[in-house]
DNA sequence: CGGACAACCTGGCGGC
DNA sequence: TGCCGCCAGGTTGTCC
């Protein structure tokens, strides 16, 4: 589900309701969430401590806590929530992960797939180390994105959903992006025009921002922390579109498989030459 | 470095 | 209605 736009604004619907709070009891049904250290460790650990800020890193959920970072990742159909302790818990029969807070409410992370995974650690070095530049920051810059391109030769799509190329894009702003630069996601990285690489810096930025002013995409399994959808869905200009004319042009929008995953561009505006 | 593919899981959907 | 295969927004590891 959740790429950088729809976790960031998960980070921003839970932060108000985490921030000063204090961890008093951790609750799982599933080991597999708990990706380090193990179960009984993670719960010795994290009890008693509080939140101090939440904020977001790629598709990580980031919150800083006295001693450690509390570290979730949503993969595929994650869901993360804020509700009151009392609040059924056959309401959503696909929570894996509980803290109790000393508020009287607890967190919450629903994973249908149980890709998803938590962490405890004192070191976000060893979740975070290896990740690319944060494309929404100023510190990305074009001058950046050049750099990082020099030297690669691969299909321009999967390069984009390289973590440690760049962070957070997935495969619904990388189409959406690919789109309005005009390019071909099965082009090489290395046959752009300085032209197509600047449009392609702006509208990887264009694109998650607008995710994010949509609140995300809820096509399907993401939500919002208050449990109602984005909104992001609805302006879509390929994904998922397959067989609807391209605004741009009228030509029907394709989907193909590229490095595997479902890929979706318009061959009259994305053409890949010859 | 690049690419293909399997794994990790469950549910929805189309086809027969 | 039932069963089967395929698909799904992510990431990691293996093998060539």
């Amino acid at each position: 589900m959740p790429e950088l736009p729809e976790v960031e604004t998960v980070v921003r619907g839970i932060k108000p309701s985490l921030v000063g709070r204090r961890v008093e009891e951790m609750w799982h049904d599933w080991d597999k969430t708990i990706h380090s250290p193990t179960p009984d460790e993670f719960a010795a650990r994290i009890v008693g401590q509080r939140f101090q800020n939440v904020r977001r890193r790629a598709k990580y959920i980031i919150c800083e806590l006295d001693n450690d970072f509390l570290v979730i990742h949503l993969k595929m159909t994650g869901r993360l929530y804020v509700v009151p302790a009392e609040n059924d818990y056959d309401a959503d029969k696909w929570v894996h992960f509980r803290l109790q807070l000393d508020d009287g409410t607890q967190l919450r992370f629903s994973d249908m797939r149980k890709f998803g995974k938590v962490y405890l650690t004192n070191d976000i070095k060893t979740i975070t180390g290896k990740l690319g530049p944060e494309p929404l920051e100023d510190s990305f810059s074009l001058d950046v994105f050049e750099e990082r391109l020099a030297g690669r030769s691969k299909m321009i799509k999967p390069l984009l959903l390289d973590q440690t190329f760049v962070a957070g894009v997935g495969n619904i702003y990388a189409d959406e992006s690919l789109h309005m630069a005009g390019i071909h996601p099965k082009r090489r990285s290395n046959s752009l025009t300085d032209d197509e690489v600047q449009a392609l810096h702006g509208t990887v930025r264009a694109a998650l921002q607008k995710g994010i002013d949509q609140e995300g995409a809820s096509f399907s399994w993401y939500r919002k922390p208050d449990g109602e959808p984005g909104a992001m869905h609805k302006h879509f200009l390929v994904f998922r579109r397959e067989g609807e004319p391209c605004y741009n042009c009228g030509t029907m929008v394709e989907k193909i498989r590229v490095a595997q995953r479902g890929t979706h561009f318009c061959p009259a505006c994305q053409p890949l030459g010859s």
